[in-house]
DNA sequence: TGATGTTATGTTATAGAATAACATTTGTTA
DNA sequence: TAACAAATGTTATTCTATAACATAACATCA
């Protein structure tokens, strides 16, 4: 992955949209976004490309603050419980939510060489999937669509060709 | 999860019908179905549900076998590389291919319960996800469709309503 | 205000999943 | 049989995630 993130800046305009939009939908509901848990957010919109655990651990014990993987990841139990950032399975990694305030699973397009993530948000493609368990009487609880591959950006790079 | 994994009984007939098939395949494209992938593909086939890899290699030491980690993932690599079986990214599993020989990448029903997998090969979904990424110029390289919930059998139960 | 209960976080240890690196064996072909 | 390639054995390590328990922060109400 030739991407690497860049969490050294200031949070981006998105960062900033993503933490105003998680306070408001927190206080709404009567959850509280502690500062850990915006904090774990805020690393997330940061980064250009989705985070896993340890990588947001670091950033954390950079920032100075003391820190062990069950803090970082019951913040990011919270976060997925509000529906704030998705869990990606396929590469145990980290985004945030482009459409919060809908929970939602969501449909995502991820790029094997550089590591960015299009959320997807296909009425149809749900739709279809909700037919079949439907037809099956099989009740949904959580539902995985990841599309691994290449970004269009990527596939101009004339220099890889694996 | 209730149901547990019965290995102890001799293969049935839909893991017999499996290992067959791979046989055939598998000499038919010249690749090597060796003792270890063989009995792996086995295995699998023979628990009800999907298995983690370190589940295997714990039924391969009952065989007798020596065999570390890497043993059971070379195995697995194989297989999945012929197709005879799927990994679930959202579980760390693998369970065999119903339909291989096409290679494919299947979408799945997941029961939450008592652990058992539909797979699905619904290809208005596979085109609908198609036309999504043919979209964005974006070219796929693997495909991940999970549904993890409850299965009609599991719904009936009376005793459980968590 | 201060006692009490709840929620969140700190901390240590461990479980679970996957791979790197190198040695040895087995199989194939010349 | 020699030589090469493929498969497996072996040891160690990395990465991901959670269990279990201690402490701290927060809220509520008498």
């Amino acid at each position: 992955m030739r991407q690497a993130a860049d969490l050294s800046c200031s949070p981006s305009v998105d960062a900033q949209q993503a933490l105003a939009r998680a306070e408001a939908l927190c206080q709404q509901r009567g959850a509280r976004l502690t500062d850990l848990r915006r904090r774990v957010l805020e690393i997330i919109w940061s980064s250009a490309t989705p985070l896993g655990a340890y990588t947001i651990l670091d950033v954390l014990r950079d920032d100075g603050r003391q820190g062990a993987p069950p803090t970082v990841y019951r913040a990011l139990d919270f976060l997925l419980a509000q529906g704030l950032i998705h869990r990606l399975a396929s590469l145990n990694v980290f985004t945030g939510c482009r459409r919060p305030g809908s929970h939602h699973s969501g449909q995502f397009l991820i790029c094997r060489d550089c590591g960015r993530v299009s959320e997807l948000s296909n009425p149809a493609i749900d739709e279809l999937l909700r037919a079949e368990t439907d037809a099956r009487g099989f009740e949904v609880l959580a539902q995985i669509v990841e599309i691994l591959g290449r970004c269009p950006d990527c596939l101009e790079e004339p220099t890889r060709h694996d």
